[in-house]
DNA sequence: GGCAGCTACGTGCAAACTGCATATTGCCTG
DNA sequence: CAGGCAATATGCAGTTTGCACGTAGCTGCC
């Protein structure tokens, strides 16, 4: 309904941003050191929801501005110089305390798929559990 | 390194952004029917990472627009009006798509951290995609 | 050599999103 | 009546995003 102008979702595609894209960036790196071009392209066969190539060059940027990850130009190929990045502690850290709230998160998504309730008060519309 | 200007992160804490508090709207939902102002309760006791008030009704009226909730006013207790929410088929099947890429989201990091152990960079830990 | 095409990285811009502060309406209490 | 809470909404500044485009190095082809 409301057909207003602009911001529809329209695609049911959920869309990786924020958080998550530097997580999985950081999850990635934890196997092994990476350029951004190769994670750009580990994201799409990962299966996930993938970002644009240039918000994940940016995002790379910003993880290493915050010290998550270090990185340095790789030249011993051909081609292009490549910039390798590689996880550091902080960034282990910061992943492992990400992957405690999204186990939160999916207990909360799962509980309430169950028709689990945490506290009902009051105010209940009464529509507690529609089957199905 | 680069020392760069400004947007460091800093906090270790997880934002909750984007889909993430729009699916979260979305299984709070799915349980019985609330108003913005009871959603924002929720997240709060829920222990997730939660946003601001006007972040979430703004969140619910983009829903709407999308199609995923439908609202109207209940205006049968005291009080303020409350604009009442409740989840449509269209809003149940996005709420079943993005826990599938949760699954997916998760099993990449749960992955990327069962090669801890100190991991050696030239481990086992994955494809080693040595420069040839 | 010339030229297209791919790899690899980066940036400019407009649209979108976020948090904070603030406004409003309605009811209840001291 | 003033103050406060419930409930919704918006203005604003700062940040993030997707898209488009630009750079540079190497390969293949005629």
């Amino acid at each position: 309904m409301a057909e207003s102008t602009g911001r529809k979702r329209t695609t049911a595609e959920p869309r990786l941003h924020g958080e998550m894209l530097a997580t999985s960036l950081l999850a990635f790196l934890k196997g092994c050191n990476a350029y951004g071009y190769q994670l750009s392209q580990q994201l799409s066969e990962s299966g996930l929801p993938q970002s644009d190539s240039g918000t994940v060059y940016r995002a790379l940027r910003q993880l290493e501005d915050s010290g998550f990850v270090s990185s340095f130009w790789d030249t011993s190929d051909q081609g292009p110089a490549r910039r390798m990045y590689s996880l550091t502690a902080a960034g282990e850290l910061f992943l492992r305390t990400w992957i405690d709230a999204l186990n939160r998160y999916q207990e909360v998504l799962a509980g309430a798929l169950a028709g689990f309730d945490t506290s009902a008060p009051a105010g209940d519309a009464g529509n507690e559990e529609e089957p199905s």
